[in-house]
DNA sequence: AGGGACATGTAATTAGTTACATGATTGT
DNA sequence: ACAATCATGTAACTAATTACATGTCCCT
């Protein structure tokens, strides 16, 4: 599944500019599942338009530049679904925040403090948006992704909150009982 | 954040070959925090052992290929402790599965529902493995970030689990009220 | 006899990021 | 005045995936 499944996905839901779909992908609710830039929007935007899986508007606008508004076609329809149905790839993620965490008793504490609370408050602000959109009338899929989004995030601010002063605590400990062997079966499996 | 620091930070936790370096960021606990292959794996150790930030000791083995086991060095874990202090970049997450059910009145119902079943067993699989690697000692962040995981995990399988009948139910009940104009705004914001 | 685990690597390709390039309007 | 938002695109670069290439041992 590549950006331009992507953009099908995205116009499905409703007609969009370019700026809209990466919107969607960079900020909006699509943005916790699948980020793109306008690197790769434009592009794949340009090559649908060429294969007839979407059709391109333009649209004189008073003083910015033309917009130029895109529409699923039902080709497009027909190819988004073909893409769906195949097995979804397994998730890719990287969260070098975590990764970092992992190695807390490298970093200083206060260093590991404010990025589990900038974290915190990432997931709070995420919390907030998703509740937000819930409610306006949405498909059902989205309505459960997001009902997804919600409990996991609520799930992982908690977690933090709770654990995070065991972690400095724990940490503060260990670094002045000079330095340890850390062990190595803890992370092979 | 590349490949190069993924392998200082394995490597931190002790010596390993490149084989095992894949394994766990390919099986292992770190496989749901950063993922990379042996093509990325092999020529990044390359590097580094060309940078002396590791070393690497040859070991003949009866029958198989000889073992080339790294060390970091020194140089390699300041490398290493550098490389995390600067503020983590944000997460990558890229997610079909999640994708896919946005558009969940695209597919089967059977569909849905398999997809769903697939994913809070590997959701139960996960758990077991961070459970059981729980309690052996490690270092306090590889713990936090277990626990983390832990949490994250029980809740996603809990959300599907509660939520699957519903999605599937709501999804049977739209499929013969003939088809409805999806909500544009539902997927801007 | 066949598959999987162990073990290392390279080369070609693909995909995606980052930076560049432009420019008006609106709000602070 | 300055930053942000709206708006589109390209080019160069980086990074990572995939496929290729090789070979033994052990279990079923």
């Amino acid at each position: 599944m590549d950006v331009k499944t992507l953009c099908l996905g995205v116009l499905f839901f409703g007609d969009a500019t370019g700026y809209e779909i990466r919107k969607a992908c960079s900020e909006g609710m699509i943005s916790h599942l699948y980020e793109a830039g306008y690197g790769s929007i434009y592009p794949a935007l340009a090559q649908l338009s060429g294969t007839g899986l979407v059709t391109c508007t333009e649209m004189a606008q008073d003083g910015r530049p033309d917009k130029k508004v895109y529409s699923l076609t039902e080709a497009g329809r027909q190819a988004l679904i073909e893409s769906l149905r195949e097995p979804p790839a397994h998730d890719r993620i990287r969260s070098e925040f975590m990764f970092g965490l992992l190695f807390s008793q490298l970093l200083p504490n206060a260093e590991v403090g404010k990025r589990i609370d900038e974290r915190i408050a990432w997931y709070r602000d995420g919390l907030e948006r998703m509740r937000t959109c819930l409610g306006h009338d949405m498909a059902p899929g989205a309505q459960f992704v997001t009902g997804y989004g919600i409990a996991v995030y609520e799930a992982a601010a908690n977690y933090l909150e709770t654990h995070r002063d065991t972690l400095i605590r724990t940490l503060s400990q260990s670094e002045d009982t000079v330095e340890e062997q850390p062990a190595r079966e803890a992370v092979g499996r």
